[in-house]
DNA sequence: TCGGTATTTAAACAAGCGTTTAAATTAATG
DNA sequence: CATTAATTTAAACGCTTGTTTAAATACCGA
């Protein structure tokens, strides 16, 4: 097994159990058994538990960041400005197609950033923000000229507002749609609830007060 | 000390503690040095530390569902229909003002709002949908009367988009509201955010898609 | 094939966790 | 006031945690 082997098969059993359990509530051993490494592993190849869980999510917000970023570049060379729909269009389209073309599963990512908000972690609050906050802020910028008559705190109130409504839905995407699917029979695709979602999304960012 | 003050005081040391740091992240020896009381006293008077996380929030749950449940019984007799617009301010106002008139912070019950649902606690999870699942049923089902002709499916997911909106950015007002203080000079109370959030939620909820 | 580096391994470390125990103290009851 | 029950206390329990150590093994260029 060489070294990239247990560092990759470390970070997808980290992946997978963070995005289940929690961080503080997964620890190294079940980590490096799962993975069928050693336990010392981790601290060898990544220096610590903290410095793990920041490898997790710099495997996938890198890749993330880099799709929307041309993403978005893509469009507004094409549009003379972005519309809020554009926008939100892109944004959930990277989240559901430029991540799911990796092989892995999108819905993981989405309960990873809702723990990335909730489970306090400054460690990792700030290397998220210090790492892709650029692409945050251009997002938000852009946004921001597709708004220009509402009040700028208004604005950014309703961007995390959005941003709940997003993360909250998704990260818990696999438990609602069990509850739908047993009272109504149907059963909702992550992209079908994004179709949902998104002119949602819009109206509450457009929405007249 | 009586017996009350200690219960009293290990629930208000918790509350306070879960709230900043999460549950696992909070141990008893940190709550019961806080409270100053015994370390064996949670255990003693709760039985367990899941029980004691359970207690803190049947104290402020059932309150603020008592007084959900009121309020939505007074606007129903006075009104012959409720509207979306009603249910959302019952909501809210129950939240900041019903809650508020016990002297504790508001804020503080979004964020443990918030860690209830995001980090699993099985348990926890159970326990508040078999203690409290009837006013969220019944206020559900006020919201569905009110949009009627919204497909079912569409209705529910948008009933969690809602509700992730609101309970993502209100768990984080204090964060949120930092930042924009920082960028714009401008404070946002919790009650003026709530009048953002009224309109916005009730566009999430009624868009043409 | 040899020598040095990189990696893996098993074991141990100290620290913190929730919980339990039994004795000491306080409160309540007759 | 004496006795019983309720509560508080300090100490210890067994267990899990992240991390470190030093020896064993694997790898790789000369």
């Amino acid at each position: 097994m060489s070294q990239l082997d247990t560092v990759h098969r470390i970070l997808d059993a980290a992946e997978v159990l963070f995005a289940e359990r929690g961080f503080t509530e997964t620890s190294l051993r079940t980590i490096t058994s799962t993975a069928g490494v050693n336990l010392a592993a981790v601290n060898y190849h990544f220096g610590s538990k903290k410095e793990l869980i920041q490898a997790v999510f710099e495997r996938f917000l890198t890749p993330f960041t880099e799709h929307l970023d041309r993403e978005l570049s893509r469009r507004a060379s094409a549009d003379q400005q972005l519309k809020v729909d554009d926008l939100l269009q892109s944004l959930y389209q990277v989240a559901l197609g430029g991540l799911a073309s990796d092989g892995r599963d999108p819905k993981r990512f989405m309960r990873l950033l809702g723990l990335a908000y909730t489970q306090s972690q400054g460690h990792l609050r700030r290397f998220i923000v210090s790492r892709y906050g650029a692409s945050y802020q251009r997002f938000a910028g852009l946004l921001r000229v597709a708004l220009p008559d509402i009040d700028p705190v208004t604005f950014y109130w309703r961007l995390y507002f959005m941003l709940g409504a997003t993360i909250f839905s998704l990260s818990s995407f696999d438990a609602i749609e069990a509850i739908l699917r047993e009272d109504f029979g149907a059963e909702s695709s992550l992209d079908e609830t994004l179709a949902r979602l998104a002119p949602a999304a819009a109206a509450l960012l457009t929405a007249q007060d």
